[in-house]
DNA sequence: GCATGTCCGTACGCTTGTGCACAGATGCGC
DNA sequence: GCGCATCTGTGCACAAGCGTACGGACATGC
């Protein structure tokens, strides 16, 4: 038994909820690993517990760049909600750890089965959706420092611990920037006493804080999920 | 009648196609006009068949920024498919026309009604969940020039004519850039004989010189439309 | 204890685009 | 045909982030 339930699945109605998790098995994720890219065909549609899950996109030659996260709020393949057996970017674990997994099919049928599930996976979809708007503003118009604190905050909401591994060179290429870049945006952090780190074990030292140094997308994004599904 | 249809409506069943039309009315949609903001009531749906619209992210005190772009392939609503009536960004007329129209009580009805509906829509969905992945990484990675010549074509795609109204002004606003930083690109693609303009009225001359001029986002941007949608 | 690979810090010149300011050009209404 | 609002062009100092390079610090394995 996972010691963490995914939130969309413990939402739903016992009965839907037995049914789902009978057809899911419980996997691991190791990090680094890759679960989809872009155009391949979706196998499973996992719910992660522990893990997290970063979402990339990735135009012609550039390094990548996060476009969503997936935790223990979420689930991935939403692409199959909508009948398509399709990624449309590329999913890379971020934060090891414990998740649901169950195949496409298998859950094409439980989605015919639930109309639960198909109503709390339409309003996940579209929570994406909205976050996918302001994520665009936030890529145009905030600062490298305010990106950067926000992801750490998101990061760590969906780690479930205030420390956890990440390098400078895999938080630049989460925010489509240069490793260097993330060096002096995060040291500028650790100045204030925020965060701290060393050799790729990152601590969140100063939560409120952290928060006032991100820009309002970390508030927003947030209002948007307790909205719809909290 | 209208003379030119909308195509998620046109490749529908007969019946079913008939049965939705039968629940619209056409309307005209001027340019300028604020059709919904973020987080407003969804009292509409839009089938332009002549009109382009476009969904702006806000954030902040800072100007607009384009994050799609509705015109006669698609529609304006796409929330409530997901069973949300609430806009997740702003809809402003980009391009001036003829326009299907249906309130929301009535398309939820019509959505209930034709499981064919409901297939292309989630469909449609799906091309904008893809569109958004790829536009994050443009919006990151492309250089003005080649994301206003996207922007010019798909545009034109829409207007169906290779003259459309536009200022810099509200081009600017569009890709969330200044006002003399569009000056600059738009005066290079004249310069290269692509476009031209004069007070608002740009034309496009040459239309597969402005192709090789725009990123790869706007091929991207069609093949997935044509492979899902086509 | 020493080599090797990973991770982090700093420096420098460069490009893209910003914010502000102002001037020329053109169309429309009276 | 004149005034005025709108649209477009140019100039300049500045900021954020880029590309590249190099050096130091630390951990792990032999």
């Amino acid at each position: 038994m996972h010691p963490v339930q995914n939130r969309l699945i413990e939402l739903l109605p016992p009965r839907d909820r037995a049914r789902l998790l009978d057809a899911c098995e419980p996997v691991h994720l190791v990090s680094s690993e890759v679960l989809h890219v872009t155009g391949s065909a979706l196998r499973h549609v996992y719910f992660p517990t522990q893990a997290s899950i970063s979402l990339l996109s990735r135009v012609d030659d550039h390094p990548g760049l996060e476009v969503g996260l997936v935790g223990h709020e979420g689930m991935l393949g939403t692409a199959l909600v909508l009948g398509v057996a399709a990624a449309p970017s590329r999913a890379l674990v971020q934060g090891a750890g414990a998740s649901w997994r169950i195949n496409a099919a298998d859950f094409r049928r439980e989605l015919k089965a639930s109309v639960a599930l198909q109503h709390r996976l339409s309003l996940y979809l579209y929570v994406l959706m909205s976050q996918s708007v302001f994520s665009a503003g936030c890529l145009r118009f905030h600062l490298l420092g305010q990106r950067l604190a926000r992801w750490l905050l998101m990061s760590q909401d969906r780690a479930l611990e205030a420390q956890f591994q990440v390098t400078h060179e895999f938080l630049a290429y989460m925010l489509g920037v240069r490793r260097v870049g993330v060096t002096v945006a995060a040291g500028e952090l650790r100045s204030r006493g925020l965060i701290g780190y060393h050799r790729g074990r990152l601590t969140v030292l100063d939560r409120p804080g952290l928060e006032a140094a991100a820009c309002s997308c970390y508030a927003a994004d947030r209002r948007v999920y307790a909205q719809y599904l909290g």
